[in-house]
DNA sequence: ACGCCTACCTGCTTGC
DNA sequence: TGCAAGCAGGTAGGCG
């Protein structure tokens, strides 16, 4: 499941190999795989002769910039590819949309179950009707429909609306985490899946950003400590770059443009290991379900301190080698 | 604000 | 072996 690690490392592929390429044609095999509000023929027909510029990413979206201003957006979602195929490579009978390139290759977009979606939006900036982080959703909604009846062209900055900060951006500080998680009761857990609070977390970064910071997934965002929200801040932007650097984590199936799978899963600490020894105490990583979603953590390590303080665990032996 | 539910999809694993 | 149920999870939308 592409989260930013997976996606960073399809948006720099497809950078290096279809910057410059023009569209000759495009064929959507599964209507709805095109977002709404164009139809899936108006989407063919608007791309013929396009020229792709160049190829970016934000939150989990791959964006395709073309020549004439206007941006492609790519959401993966759980099984999207998006991979580039040189003639004569045989079909794919999961390519719910082909584009052919003036030079012959084919960036296909694969989806084994359907669930990702590309749209076609006008460019401008992407922070153009950013809603502040907390009231985003209802917000951003709101200003989509206005959108809507209103008949104006969508912004790629719509789409995005509604969306938190990027974490590894610069300006994303510990200050700035510590802001946002104020006055949150939500579990961290949670926090770190919602795409209006931080972009690009998914379930596999969440777990093991949580694990590297030592914090339970379970805890109450308002409760954590300066230097918890410190630990937690530099986690995520660790286990994130970790990512990016092993091409992304592969589980069920992911690959990059170039359709090989990434390194990163073999490096994960906590998720997918329910039962196997942790790797800092050596006891086993457990495995329950929060908010739907399945979460991996050690209960040793993360101990959950929203109740009683981080003091008893802290206090207890083993903790000498901390620092 | 928050949690919980359902829908969207298909392939894989599990249990009988 | 075959078949059905259960599971995986990112996101949107709805409800309480």
């Amino acid at each position: 499941m592409p989260e930013l690690p997976e996606v960073e490392t399809v948006a720099r592929d497809l950078q290096r190999w279809i910057a410059g390429a023009q569209i000759t044609g495009v064929e959507v095999r599964w209507d709805r795989t095109i977002r709404h509000p164009l139809p899936p023929e108006r989407f063919a027909e608007e791309l013929r002769g396009s020229v792709i510029q160049r190829v970016g990413r934000r939150a989990k979206s791959v964006l395709i910039q073309l020549a004439d201003g206007r941006v492609m957006t790519v959401a993966l979602r759980m099984t999207g590819a998006l991979l580039v195929a040189d003639p004569g490579t045989p079909d794919d009978r999961y390519a719910r949309v082909v584009f052919r390139l003036a030079d012959g290759r084919e960036l296909r977009y694969r989806d084994v179950r359907k669930f990702g979606r590309i749209g076609l939006f006008e460019g401008g900036s992407l922070r153009a009707g950013r809603v502040a982080g907390r009231r985003g959703l209802a917000e951003a909604r709101r200003r989509r429909a206005k959108v809507r009846e209103a008949a104006a062209p969508y912004r790629v900055g719509d789409v995005f609306a509604r969306h938190g900060p990027e974490p590894l951006s610069p300006s994303f500080s510990a200050r700035r985490l510590s802001d946002r998680l104020a006055g949150r009761s939500a579990r961290l857990k949670t926090l770190l899946l919602d795409q209006s609070f931080i972009a690009g977390i998914g379930n596999i970064y969440a777990d093991e950003a949580l694990w590297l910071a030592r914090l339970s997934p379970l805890r109450a965002a308002d409760t954590l400590s300066q230097a918890e929200v410190g630990r937690l801040h530099r986690s995520i932007r660790k286990v994130l770059r970790q990512g990016i650097t092993n091409r992304g984590a592969s589980f069920s199936d992911y690959v990059g443009a170039d359709g090989e799978p990434g390194e990163n899963a073999e490096r994960l600490a906590v998720y997918g290991r329910t039962g196997a020894p942790c790797l800092r105490c050596g006891r086993p990583i457990q495995r329950l379900v929060i908010g739907q979603r399945s979460t991996h953590f050690c209960p040793y390590c993360q101990p959950d301190s929203s109740s009683g303080e981080a003091a008893a665990a802290g206090s207890r032996g083993q903790r000498s080698s901390d620092r």
